[in-house]
DNA sequence: CTAATAGTTTAGCAACTACGCAGATATTGA
DNA sequence: TCAATATCTGCGTAGTTGCTAAACTATTAG
């Protein structure tokens, strides 16, 4: 889409607030509740990272437990566990109980879409 | 998809590197180079901030310069002047110039899809 | 040229994050 | 019950991030 107030001229000054104040006001006017942004960048950030890119695409797999998760990123089980609370908390990953193991699997159809989307976007550069 | 070798008796424990070296080995396979969730991670870690989302919420409108996206965020041209580097280096938006006005527009049609499939993950909560 | 304006860059600081380590918890086999 | 195992949690450290303030660049008006 192109701004139909689009500038032409050398005349159209930065100074928004006194030349294009209804450019600034329309997009804040369309702008959502702050907590959907703060939600947007939680959801991201949970995928952020490149152990958690791992385990995620891992998991694409089908379920692995903790440990064998830790020896397929060759991080402590610790850190994973860790990653994985992450994960679980933005219900991007669920688990398992079965006896003390611990059994990940992905929680959300979403994500797959997401990492390809991801992947198309950094491919075209 | 559900593992082959899906664990059912307490007896599976969790001791993979004795147990399943198998199952850790054929996840290790499948994992892509080490540079690919580098990418990723870096890729989602730019949409990982909830002003850089407002930033590329608003542009969805059309084009704005950076002191209109400073005064639609109600932050610093500095603070947007940055954000607008790291969307930028990832090729996010792209900017062009006309006089000493700079108009920062998206860049890539995957952006949308992406913001789209995380609200709804995150609606699904 | 000079002043003003739009934007960028840099330095510094506070806040956040990932990791390993050590200890706690939960579950099972003997 | 006791020892072993799988996982989780709390904590300290090293590295990263986002913001402000200030300096710097580029462009334009006079």
């Amino acid at each position: 889409m192109v701004l139909s107030s689009h500038p032409e001229t050398l005349q159209d000054q930065c100074d928004l607030r006194t030349v294009h104040p209804d450019r600034v006001q329309e997009a804040r006017a369309k702008l959502m509740g702050d907590h959907v942004y703060a939600e947007l960048a939680e959801t991201f950030s949970a995928l952020a990272d490149s152990n958690r890119a791992k385990i995620i695409y891992s998991l694409m797999g089908g379920e692995l437990c903790v440990c064998a998760l830790a020896a397929v990123l060759g991080v402590s089980e610790s850190a994973v566990s860790q990653h994985l609370r992450i994960l679980r908390n933005l219900r991007w990953v669920r688990n398992r109980k079965h006896g003390r193991v611990v059994y990940y699997s992905l929680d959300d159809e979403h994500i797959k879409a997401l990492l390809e989307l991801s992947l198309a976007h950094a491919a075209g550069r």
